[in-house]
DNA sequence: AGACTCTTCTGTGATCTATT
DNA sequence: AATAGATCACAGAAGAGTCT
């Protein structure tokens, strides 16, 4: 008998798992192996319909007693739902739609988390943290998928916390599964708040945070904002070393003294664990990012004066806004490109509160903050300061270089 | 009910790199 | 050289809210 190893995405085998726990499937195998009969039954030409009319539960039961000949009787509204969906390409509405009831976290766990993620008083065998490195790269673009700001907060503690207790700055690797798994049970945590707050998308405190079993969102929450390491032992910093709040040495990550700085600020959900805050960050959170942005991460802040400017001379729709910026990006970028890095742009500047989104029906048009235009004179003199540092050209794109 | 706009972020597949 | 595993860019699915 032929054995054939298959690789699942973590949502599909889930899915299956739950079927398996309800006892609608023996094992694994079973299922697999019902969902190819139903697929070869596709493939004469039965119908859905056909399939569930016939039935297929007990295939297993059943599919040896008849000369190894395996019963062919799909029965149940999952393989049909299961058939229609395996079909070459989707070509009308899903058969059905995975729930998307948030995963329940124990008590124990979030108490844990919350513990880990205190703010410590640092004493004198806590490290110290380093200086930002005046020659560290500046030119590269924050990547789009950074697409909002509180996953740096979390980090940020979740190091100052950890440097404490162990008296020494973390090797990336010896944390990224820790740190990730932290992020996770905070992000479905935050999760289930918003749900019951009932939040509207752009308020949900839980956005751009991992969740508790979904392996692809811990490796973006890491990539993204954190960093990257290969086997090959290179490191690709990501957003928290972007914005001149981390730092690695010798594979050690330390946190910046402005890193350090933002760690310790009060946070309404690490500290005050207030289900009923109405944004992820405060207002002392907010400032102390936007004069991070101003003083000492100008590639960002050049993306951000370009997409309030723009705001400012009118352009108040995506279509306009990106129309119009799209030119002062590196000109190599596909348009899926800008629209990414526009988005992410956006998504950052509302939660810095430089930038808010009104909607009116399923129409979003942009609005200036309150302290644009503080933030605009500020950037505009920097720029023209250090047009060096200001210029976009054909830097690479994201957290894609190499540290130090 | 279906279409539509916009945002978020996962999954895909090509390519690169490490290991055997 | 062959194979396995990692990485990357980005397409497009999914979700939310609303309109027709």
């Amino acid at each position: 008998m032929p054995l054939l190893a298959i690789n699942l995405s973590d949502k599909l085998f889930v899915a299956i798992k739950d079927l398996l726990e309800k006892g609608q499937y023996q094992t694994y195998e079973s299922f697999l192996e019902i969902a190819a009969f139903n697929q070869l039954a596709l493939e004469r030409g039965a119908t859905p319909a056909e399939i569930i009319e016939r039935g297929h539960r007990g295939i297993r039961d059943n599919a040896e007693s008849t000369n190894g000949v395996h019963d062919q009787r799909p029965t149940s509204e999952e393989t049909a739902a299961k058939a229609t969906a395996t079909t070459q390409k989707r070509t009308g509405k899903p058969v059905a739609r995975a729930t998307t009831e948030p995963r329940t976290v124990a008590a124990q766990d979030i108490e844990a988390v919350f513990m880990r993620l205190a703010k410590t008083v640092r004493g004198e065998g806590s490290p110290a943290p380093c200086k930002v490195a005046a020659d560290r790269d500046i030119g590269d673009h924050v990547f789009g998928q950074v697409n909002r700001l509180f996953p740096i907060k979390l980090a940020c503690r979740w190091l100052a916390t950890f440097s404490a207790a162990e008296g020494k700055w973390p090797k990336l690797g010896a944390i990224s599964d820790r740190m990730a798994d932290d992020a996770a049970t905070v992000g479905s945590l935050l999760e289930q708040w918003d749900n019951e707050a009932s939040r509207k998308r752009d308020e949900q405190l839980s956005t751009g945070l991992p969740r508790r079993g979904n392996s692809s969102s811990r490796d973006r929450f890491l990539s993204q904002f954190v960093a990257r390491s290969t086997r090959g032992g290179e490191i690709y910093p990501g957003a928290i070393c972007q914005y001149g709040l981390a730092k690695f040495v010798d594979s050690a990550i330390v946190l910046t003294e402005q890193g350090l700085a933002f760690a310790q600020t009060e946070s309404p959900v690490l500290d005050t664990k207030d289900k009923k805050t109405p944004t992820a960050l405060s207002a002392d959170e907010t400032d102390f990012l936007v004069r991070q942005v101003l003083s000492g991460v100008p590639s960002e802040r050049n993306d951000m004066q370009i997409i309030l400017a723009a705001v400012q001379e009118g352009k108040t729709t995506p279509s306009d806004l990106t129309t119009t910026v799209q030119s002062k990006f590196p000109r190599e970028w596909t348009q899926g490109m800008a629209l990414t890095h526009i988005s992410g742009l956006v998504a950052r500047l509302a939660e810095l509160r430089l930038l808010r989104r009104q909607w009116q029906g399923r129409h979003v048009t942009y609005e200036l903050g309150d302290k644009v235009d503080e933030f605009l004179k500020v950037s505009r003199t920097k720029s023209a300061m250090n047009d060096d540092n200001g210029h976009l050209g054909n830097e690479r794109v994201g957290n894609r270089q190499r540290p130090e």
